[in-house]
DNA sequence: ACCAGTAACTGATAAATATCATATTTTTAA
DNA sequence: TTAAAAATATGATATTTATCAGTTACTGGT
């Protein structure tokens, strides 16, 4: 059953909300709806984008692997954020693989529908505008964490970060698991280095974990160690 | 003497070449031009903003402070780039400061000005946005080389960077010239460390100095060392 | 021209982090 | 279900990088 942008909710979160009634049946009408398994890509660095996509459900990593086939993970993008978006806006091809990290659904909507909204709406771009800004100060954060903070610190971090954008299981565990691997891929060490120190912070009773799945037991200390306490 | 930003060179590169002519002319007629000297702040980190900051002459670097301290320059500009844009855009005070690293000319644009072109001019807000997109990704690519490339291989990017980006005197010296301390808080590393890199480097024949003048001897050899060989 | 004060430099050492080796556990697929 | 593969875990060690301490070289102001 496909069903209709303008009944979509997730549209809420992005800056489809700033399109007209007329705009949004025509990206309605154009786009199509697709499904990414566990570890399959969106699409990846270098490749030429023919449209956006938009997360319904799912997580995805946004990330660029170096030479020495090391990956870093520059954001995880979940229901509502609109992948792609920085590419067709500059007519490059992207930058970064978006790959699932979760099973997901997501809406292809073809440049087209997107071009021509950008340059008749200034509601619009203005709205995608404020989107991109949004990642760009991000994006400065990343930087300025990863040079000046230890990676004990960015480990902590990271987790913290984990609960406030994707909450937590009934359990009591981190709603959104994800491998050592990509752990370590989002702080930007070696997954050895990542695995350690979940290790130590389990001794510590900062976290518990189950298999992969962790869970957060004393936030304000892992808070006091992010500032460096 | 105040020149009109209709007749502005430095407006070619950047966004301001969308508006109309008489966008233009509001803009000219409520700008000031302000004098900084090398070492001065145009703005700082947690500052709010009362416009944007279009750059005529002399360089600035875009940094971040940390409790320890020591910050982390995530940008360097010149001639013609917009200052203070992602803060007006998004209505958030500055992440970032703007500090002179080479005396400064720049004009004032009041966000009014601004604020009701973007929501009025696609042409200008679509100019915005690409600009933004461009600075995302060279963000993202930051962030990839922190993590993934050593303090030596960063060390050899930066002078490529300063090189490609700032030119050269008429003697071979890179034409931006900046202090060792400054070096290190690009590339993020200790000033220790960037001073050791800079001597090593100056041995095996890739760069030369005099004083805080630095020159490149060896592109090739930098260019190899940057990509790990 | 001189004399603070700052920036550049160098060595010794410590600390953080990566790498390599290997064991153990978990997951996958036949 | 069970063997193979992959992921997690841990120890030993190497490498990279930061820190501390001290020296030398510039630079701006009187």
């Amino acid at each position: 059953m496909e069903s209709r942008c303008e009944n979509c909710i997730v549209r809420q979160f992005n800056s489809l909300r700033a399109m007209s009634k007329e705009e949004l049946k025509q990206v309605s009408d154009s786009k199509t709806t697709k499904t990414i398994k566990k570890g399959q890509p969106i699409f990846e660095e270098g490749e030429k984008l023919n449209g956006v996509y938009c997360v319904r459900n799912g997580v995805s990593k946004l990330s660029k692997l170096s030479a020495n086939g090391k990956d870093q993970i520059v954001k995880l993008a979940s229901k509502g954020e609109v992948l792609g978006q920085r590419s067709v806006v500059s007519e490059e091809s992207a930058n970064l693989s978006a790959i699932a990290v979760e099973d997901m659904e997501v809406c292809f909507i073809p440049k087209e529908s997107i071009n021509n909204t950008l340059q008749k709406n200034p509601n619009f771009t203005l709205e995608v505008l404020r989107h991109m800004a949004h990642d760009l100060k991000e994006a400065d954060d990343v930087i300025v964490n990863i040079s000046q903070k230890t990676v004990k610190q960015r480990m902590a971090e990271a987790f913290l970060y984990l609960q406030n954008n994707f909450g937590e299981d009934a359990d009591g565990f981190l709603a959104l698991t994800l491998s050592r691997e990509d752990i370590s891929n989002v702080v930007g060490t070696a997954t050895e280095s990542a695995i350690r120190i979940i290790s130590e912070f389990k001794k510590k009773g900062l976290i518990h974990t189950s298999g992969k799945k962790i869970g957060i037991k004393n936030q304000q200390k892992l808070l006091e160690m992010v500032e460096g306490f």
